[in-house]
DNA sequence: GAATTTCATTAAGATATCTTAAGAACGAAT
DNA sequence: ATTCGTTCTTAAGATATCTTAATGAAATTC
């Protein structure tokens, strides 16, 4: 499948182009996903606080990845998570409803999307099950070849969260490579 | 969005009914998966071998889900696990050729499916942060409620390995609740 | 229904991971 | 350069989980 020069652009007009600072927030837990993210340039997590307060990081985003809360954008309730940029970040966003009137307008938009969403599900599976079946060691030393100079990019107590270690036994696991 | 009845009957002229015994397979892994199977009754699980020879339970489906080894039935590519029935088993299927071309003809069927897919990475994605981030224990009595009569259903073995925890272990956690 | 196999439990010692607390390294602010 | 705050590391004792092995219970086979 593929776009018409004009389709193509007819596409793009729909686009808008958004820049963060970093730490500033893509969306904030409570707010209502309009936007679904195609990042340019930058890294962003998406994470929550637990009962206790404590940052918990669901996920890392990174160039060429759509990024949205899927949950609050598609079902338009209340999102409970956040997405924050850890980097001065460009993206280029569509809104919810221009999307979907795009859906009935254009085909070929909706067969993207379609596209889009069935490779997001196998990525998201493939690394869910890396998730529960490897050790904290592999995780560890998966994700970081994953992302290209993730350890200079992203604090390590970060990536402790998203592990879902302490960072006392990521450095521990760390030093014993 | 809903079909129209004669769309919706057009669509039901694809699906094949399936039947499977107890421990048969709806899919090896080393085929390709050319079936989207949706479950009227029964139960099965996702699993693969690990280096070691272990079996190693991904997912567990039941009534009213669509199951597949998507990696495998949209890339077209060998599936890396297998689908089994964990009880006598009655599933719709539709072939890959035959959705594929469906889309083309009918693009309410391809709304569907875009649908359908969303909905699946929200709950996998729900699902994943959930396993991710839960303690052992949590983990365990959140399946179990989330899937009508599962201790009777599926021997703890394999609750075990889909939690990625030791059966003894789990065995304590029971006990201690 | 006895024999066999499969599954679940229990317990002891081993390993993985956490908690707490302290110190070291680094960068930002003065 | 000094100070301060943030992040990273180290270590000790605590807790979670695993391994192995034995026993008991349930299901399957003959």
């Amino acid at each position: 499948m593929s776009l018409e020069d004009s389709e193509f652009e007819y596409f793009c007009s729909l686009l808008e182009e958004n820049t963060f600072k970093k730490k500033e927030y893509l969306l904030q837990s409570g707010q209502l996903c309009n936007h679904h993210y195609f990042i340019i340039e930058c890294l962003v997590r998406t994470f929550y606080f637990d009962d206790s307060g404590t940052e918990k990081i669901v996920q890392f985003g990174i160039e060429n990845w759509w990024v949205t809360n899927m949950d609050s954008f598609i079902k338009q309730k209340p999102s409970s998570v956040n997405i924050q940029a850890l980097e001065p970040t460009t993206t280029l966003s569509i809104r919810k409803d221009i999307l979907d009137s795009t859906y009935d307008k254009l085909p070929k938009i909706e067969r993207l999307f379609r596209i889009i969403t069935e490779n997001w599900l196998i990525a998201q599976q493939r690394n869910s099950h890396f998730y529960m079946k490897a050790s904290s060691k592999d995780r560890y030393f998966g994700l970081i070849k994953s992302i290209p100079n993730f350890t200079q990019r992203v604090p390590q107590y970060m990536i402790a969260s998203y592990l879902d270690i302490t960072p006392e036994y990521l450095s521990e696991l760390r030093k014993t490579h």
